[in-house]
DNA sequence: GCGGATCAC
DNA sequence: TATGGTGATCCGC
């Protein structure tokens, strides 16, 4: 419900066109090294983080008066660019550290590490789950086409690259197919794909996500790539719209899949482990969804551009990176991501924010917040929406940006509310930097009271009774430990931990000899507080539905990572691995949020299934 | 929790 | 003339 979205307010015109060309990218890097006497390295750096560089290949027909005005503003050392410079050297000082930090590592005998790397990375492939034919499919260069006229001039109002990518790509846009609006467009396209997955989930306004497996066991006669041409087709019959699309076995690769062969093709990657390896060895690390301009120059600079060479170099990674993003990249390196599609979403924050002529009139800023909470306040009463937490945002005409927020007692969501909260910040900002002029001010609500939980809770917890599981919740665990890899059955979460501190100890006295300083190992093992409320929720006979709802939406996250039913691993991590009551399958799981995530998935599969037979 | 940085679209 | 808006995550503190 939340989902739909209201696209002509949402339609992200800037990023579909690609207003980038060799000659543009070079002039201005001439000009910046003639003015600032930089070295070649930094101007790239800074261009390429303005996604100013030509690699990424682009349109053919550039506007020069339009590029020579960037040079101009970039001559003059506009605050943007001043901006963008300053981000960049920050940036660079940090991989600098990092490199340091990669050249130690590499002149140690890593031979412990390495083997429990690559064990676990065998483990990992072993459980690779191929029984899935995920289809993404992605309409955006064709959806330009279907822009309205309105919508453009908003494009001009917009800044100036939007001004740029307008004029570069207006003959594109200026001749529009037909003229339908995008809600009434993705409809169709809705209708179309719901046949083939009533569980599709459209990850932005000209992506969707959808599982063909059913439909192809349903279908004996087809093949996913049969498949996929069919809803290409039928959507090109009903819209006239082309449609790139990827099959794969999960989300991450399917992404990238329909990536290869726009805007009007498929490219598919077979259920196969030789194939994923294979495709996955060469493929460019930036093309992975999650990984930005940062994060690929960071990689690239330790000598890193493809997904092999990301997999060769995991036991730096896991020193050099946190817990987080190593999960991440070591999902990525082994070609491993979601197999899941969940379209549930929950909005946790909202938010409003304008860009204006740099303003450092008090009282004008005061007016400027009116204005936004007004705004602010009609979007959050169209959705019955309550928070406590107000933040401000503010980017100075530097193009620094800076967020304050406070969080009260009550929730609110009136404009009044909304104003007083935001203007208790915005003093304490005034009052810190008095003088300051700002381009831009933001206000975002979130911590949400959430009255729709306790609903879909009801009713899990009646169906979960009806269906007479909790007795099977309530057995008794299996848990692997982190260090040994030993299953441990246990009626009670503290003898295990009992069982792992033992372990710990004994690995202790090898790490101190063998191995680097490794804080997480010094550390006391200690089941966090949410394995202890695991426990709890299992006493209650309730599942928590508030910690268990995955959702995906527009691509916000990474396709990869705390996924639901793909399996999270660490050398020193301390997951633990227990038996699904709903299907039977051992999970792994470091925190009670992903062993809900799974138990939910479970048994939205289960419901589907009773509705279907 | 808060605030900065990063990411996607 | 001129460099956007919305929502989310991770990480250090
Ligand atoms: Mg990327």
């Amino acid at each position: 419900m939340n989902y739909d979205m209201n696209y002509d307010n949402n339609y992200d015109e800037i990023n579909e066109c690609e207003n980038e060309e060799k000659d543009e990218y070079n002039n201005v890097k001439e000009k910046i090294n003639e003015n600032e006497n930089k070295t070649d390295k930094v101007t790239d750096n800074v261009l390429y983080r303005l996604s100013l560089n030509p690699n990424k290949g682009g349109l053919q027909n550039v506007d020069k008066d339009k590029v020579n005005k960037i040079i101009y503003e970039v001559s003059k050392g506009s605050a943007f660019f001043k901006n963008a410079k300053e981000r960049e050297k920050i940036h660079t000082e940090r991989i600098k550290e990092m490199k340091k930090k990669y050249i130690e590592l590499k002149k140690r005998t890593l031979d412990y590490e390495k083997q429990k790397i690559e064990n676990l990375m065998k483990k990992m492939e072993n459980e690779r789950d191929l029984s899935q034919y995920i289809v993404h499919i992605d309409m955006s260069k064709s959806m330009i086409s279907t822009a309205n006229y309105e919508e453009r001039k908003y494009g001009v109002r917009s800044a100036m690259p939007g001004y740029i990518a307008l004029k570069l790509c207006k003959d594109l846009i200026l001749v529009p197919p037909r003229h339908k609006k995008y809600h009434e467009v993705s409809l169709e396209i809705r209708k179309v794909i719901s046949s083939y997955d009533p569980n599709y989930c459209p990850a932005s306004v000209d992506e969707v996500f959808l599982n063909i497996t059913n439909f192809l066991e349903k279908n004996p006669l087809y093949t996913p790539s049969k498949v996929t041409e069919e809803i290409r087709q039928k959507i090109f019959e009903k819209t006239k719209l082309t449609a790139s699309a990827g099959i794969a076995p999960n989300l991450m690769l399917a992404k990238i899949c329909s990536d290869m062969n726009k805007p009007n093709g498929q490219t598919e990657l077979k259920n196969d482990a030789n194939e994923v390896e294979k495709f996955v060895k060469l493929l460019p690390i930036g093309k992975v969804s999650g990984i930005g301009k940062v994060t690929e120059r960071t990689l690239n600079e330790l000598g890193i551009k493809t997904c092999g060479e990301l997999k060769e170099n995991m036991i730096y990674i896991r020193e050099l990176f946190k817990p987080a993003t190593y999960q991440f990249l070591l999902n990525v390196s082994l070609g491993i991501g979601k197999t899941i599609i969940n379209n549930k979403w929950e909005r946790k924050s909202i938010s409003v924010e304008r860009t204006f002529s740099n303003i450092s009139d008090e009282q004008e800023l005061y007016n400027k917040l009116l204005d936004i909470s007004f705004k602010l306040a009609q979007d959050v009463e169209k959705e019955n929406l309550k928070g406590k937490s107000v933040t401000l945002k503010l980017k100075t005409s530097g193009f620094e940006i800076l967020t304050r927020c406070l969080t009260i007692s009550k929730f609110i969501h009136k404009q009044e509310d909304i104003y007083k909260v935001g203007k208790k910040i915005l003093d304490s900002c005034i009052e810190e930097n008095p003088n300051q002029s700002y381009r831009l001010m933001g206000l975002r609500l979130s911590s949400f009271l959430d009255s729709k939980k306790n609903i879909s809770l009801d009713k899990f917890v009646k169906i979960i009774d009806n269906k007479n599981t909790v007795d099977i919740l309530a057995q008794k665990k299996e848990y692997e430990c982190p260090v040994c890899y030993k299953v441990i059955r246990v009626d009670y979460l503290n003898e295990f931990e009992k069982h792992v501190n033992n372990c710990l100890n004994n690995v202790e006295d090898i790490k101190q000899s063998e191995f680097i300083e490794n804080k997480k190992y010094n550390k006391k093992f200690k089941l966090n507080d949410k394995e202890s409320d695991y426990k709890q929720i299992i006493k209650n006979d309730k599942i928590d539905n508030t910690t268990s709802e995955d959702y995906y939406h527009k691509g916000k996250q990474r396709l990869n990572n705390k996924s639901n039913n793909q399996i999270k691993h660490d050398v020193s991590s301390t997951s633990s691995k227990l038996i699904c009551p709903i299907c039977k399958s051992s999970i792994f799981c470091s925190t009670n949020e992903e062993l809900n995530r799974h138990i939910d998935i479970c048994l939205n599969n289960d419901i589907i299934k009773n509705y279907e037979t």
